[in-house]
DNA sequence: TCCATCTCGTCAGTATCTCTGACTACCAGT
DNA sequence: ACTGGTAGTCAGAGATACTGACGAGATGGA
């Protein structure tokens, strides 16, 4: 158990073609920024960066605790921190699992849901903001690319 | 002054084609992955996330924390943390700056200077490792794409 | 059945990295 | 010299991760 999503990628000031880390970092960064600041507007403005990885991971009919923790690649005991604060602020509920009386089933709510269906729509919208200066044979380019990518690198 | 590199990327469990959020973000992650265990093979081993925020943006002949800070994003009191590691480990030294009595440029020691070396090849072999899968002709394609999606987001 | 062992989740404590606010020392323009 | 702005530090706090230890429940044999 352990993560590192952060980081910056190395290189110093004065670099003349950028490397594909920086390259990468940038389009990254720009929807990690937008999720994050459209999602408040939209009226979830107590969700924090590290929150993400709790919806990213939850099945739709509810995960256990320690497999949240597996998938986001954190401890339990971390994932236990963001689970609680969601399921104070109504994003969440623990219910109990029928088939283990140690474990309980971290569910979404509606509003975890709505959180959901507005984040995927921020994404959607940055594609096409993306496809439109792109152009669509290009975006298709660059999403091949990147699954290849995905491939590749496990 | 503020920043956010972390954050997953939304989307519940279970997508079928993934967006370009979680495209993106696992290439990106595996050069943070390969950058932070490699140097730490090489002998970098008390470096931590944060710190490539210095080393990216510190120029070749010193910087001042407050440039440091702006350039990375964050306030000047965390980049003056992370520079007093990084001077205590002996990879930066502060000198008085010659031109005004308040600050320090901060410069790269021998050591500073074998860090971003290292770095650096560690990305080169990245790349020519996805040059080697994706070929030549489709990581040029990559890099252009990205490059201009570079300059569309700003 | 009973016991050893494993797993689920939590409690307690710590490290890292960030922030805000307040402050000193110094610079620059009037 | 005053006045306002800038460079950097000190102090305190909050968010997010970690490790270690633990209790309750599950589970597979003897």
């Amino acid at each position: 158990m352990s993560r590192d999503d952060r980081a910056p990628v190395a290189g110093p000031s004065g670099d003349a073609p950028p490397n594909l880390g920086i390259l990468l970092r940038a389009p990254f960064q720009e929807v990690v920024r937008r999720i994050s600041a459209e999602l408040a507007e939209a009226g979830f403005d107590d969700l924090r960066p590290a929150h993400t990885a709790v919806f990213q991971h939850i099945a739709p009919d509810g995960s256990r605790l320690t497999d949240l923790a597996e998938r986001a690649q954190i401890t339990k005991q971390s994932m236990g921190y963001l689970v609680d604060y969601l399921e104070q602020r109504g994003y969440l509920e623990r219910r109990p699992d029928p088939s283990d009386r140690r474990a309980a089933l971290i569910c979404l709510t509606d509003r975890g849901w709505a959180q959901i269906h507005a984040a995927l729509a921020i994404i959607h919208t940055v594609e096409s903001e993306w496809t439109r200066a792109l152009g669509k044979q290009r975006m298709r380019q660059l999403r091949e690319l990147l699954t290849e990518l995905g491939q590749i690198t496990g």
